[in-house]
DNA sequence: TCTGGGGTCCTAGGACCC
DNA sequence: TCTGGGGTCCTAGGACCC
């Protein structure tokens, strides 16, 4: 069996474990830039807050039925999340992180009768250790255990695990689940699906097999089987590196002038080439690209993008910030409203296998030195403490989070702070 | 005024090879 | 009038996920 441990609402729940006044308000948190609702609580839910919702066409409603309302806070939701997943290891061998509220659980050696008890006893680990709430759905294959994370959460009754083992209770549940809740079935197919009659899961898993191979390639045929309760999906403990790497932002304001908007590529092409390092990969393509805001119809579109081979594999911060300016230098124009930038690193190579090239001219045993010292200066002292000239100061590119909460876990004078709010005294 | 950010996989079709 | 058969590799675009 597979068992599928889900946070509930996550990022509401990070906000509310250092506030629990929060209990019980409805709770949002926006997206960067404070743009969009990228989560909400259930009683936020209950209001009818959407996913994905325009936040100040919510204004007046926050206000008046007094939601929480946050900026996002990666730092404290990433902690959160390291929290919970090493908890997590703790109970089973096989723990794939899927995302950063979501993990699978092979429960190969669990075959007993009592594995609701012991999904019962993880369940109530993670909330006495962390303070978050989490369903957890256990069931023969992947997709089976996501549909009933899904029955977990809905039906009160279960308390928030729910086990899909008898035919009776798998059949129930696909009957309940309509067919764009499957996991691996999103808007389009739905939509297609549905044209045909096909709403819920219990209707798409007896459809005939070869018609949704054609309908759906292979994809759609995994997903079928795992629903007939074969599995397609193993659990990936180590999931390999990434094969691509992209870092962008939509700038808090308008920028036009090349300076700033150069500023905000290099910080974006470093932010890439760190991650690059924590992966010890090196990239052999380097992708810009510039933006207008293209919700606006009162001006003129521009979308410039240019990808360039890198002349030898590399994760330095020099080079890849280097090389992104000299893109932007070519793509940008002057007078015109850029409102997001971004980066993108692709075609890797690991960073012991750099192929060289006859006519290089960089030191890069050097720059490899460098990179190290500064990524270890960084990681002790915080964010990009040591950082490029061309990253400048000015940060006009900057995002609007004007709700931010403190990173508590993460910083020693913010986790002062909570420990000072029961006695309504400021830390120096 | 105001609309996020970061990934993966699959397929069709073109270019090329013998 | 008539124009083979079989393969690989690459890319863009579409679909999905959180």
């Amino acid at each position: 069996m597979i068992a599928l441990i889900d946070c509930n609402n996550f990022f509401c729940s990070c906000e509310r474990v250092f506030d629990p006044s929060l209990e019980g308000r409805p709770v949002v948190v926006l997206s960067n830039n404070d743009g969009i609702v990228i989560a909400r609580s259930e009683e936020a839910k209950a209001f009818g807050v959407p996913m994905g919702a325009v936040a100040y066409k919510y204004r007046d409603l926050f206000r008046e039925k007094d939601f929480a309302v946050f900026s996002s806070n990666y730092v404290l939701y990433g902690d959160m999340s390291k929290r919970v997943m090493s908890i997590l290891s703790g109970f089973a061998s096989d723990v794939e992180i899927y995302s950063v509220d979501e993990a699978f659980l092979g429960l190969e050696e669990y075959r007993n009768e009592d594995i609701r008890e012991f999904a019962i006893h993880i369940r109530q680990t993670v909330k006495q250790w962390t303070g978050m709430p989490v369903g957890i759905g256990i069931a023969k294959t992947k997709t089976l255990a996501k549909i009933a994370s899904h029955s977990a959460k809905k039906i009160k009754d279960y308390n928030g695990v729910c086990v899909l083992k008898t035919e009776t209770e798998i059949l129930d549940a696909l009957h309940r689940t309509p067919v764009d809740e499957i996991w691996g079935i999103g808007r389009r197919l739905s939509v297609m699906l549905h044209s045909y009659g096909i709403h819920s899961a219990l209707d798409f898993a007896k459809t005939n097999q070869n018609w949704v191979k054609q309908k759906m390639s292979v994809t759609g045929l995994r997903t079928w089987k795992e629903l007939n309760g074969e599995k397609c999906f193993d659990i990936d403990t180590s999931p390999e590196r990434k094969k691509s790497i992209v870092t962008s932002r939509t700038f808090g304001q308008y920028i036009s002038e090349f300076v700033p908007l150069s500023e905000a590529v290099s910080n974006f092409a470093s932010k890439c080439a760190y991650k690059l390092r924590k992966q010890n990969s090196c990239a052999r393509e380097l992708y810009v690209y510039i933006r207008t805001n293209r919700f606006r119809t009162d001006i003129s579109q521009v979308y410039e993008s240019k990808i360039i081979e890198l002349p030898v594999a590399t994760n330095s911060t020099i080079e890849i910030v280097k090389y992104a300016n000299i893109i932007l230098k070519e793509i940008y124009k002057p007078d015109t409203l850029y409102s997001k930038a971004g980066v993108m690193v692709q075609n890797f190579v690991p960073d012991d296998q750099v192929q060289g090239n006859l006519f290089d001219t960089i030191d890069r045993d050097k720059h490899n030195k460098l990179m190290k010292t500064i990524d270890g200066y960084n990681d002790s002292l915080g964010r990009e403490k040591l950082r490029l000239l061309a990253q400048g100061f000015t940060r006009q590119w900057h995002l609007k989070n004007e709700h931010l909460s403190r990173c508590f876990s993460t910083n020693i004078k913010d986790a002062i702070i909570v420990n000072c709010n029961d006695k309504k005294e400021k830390p120096e």
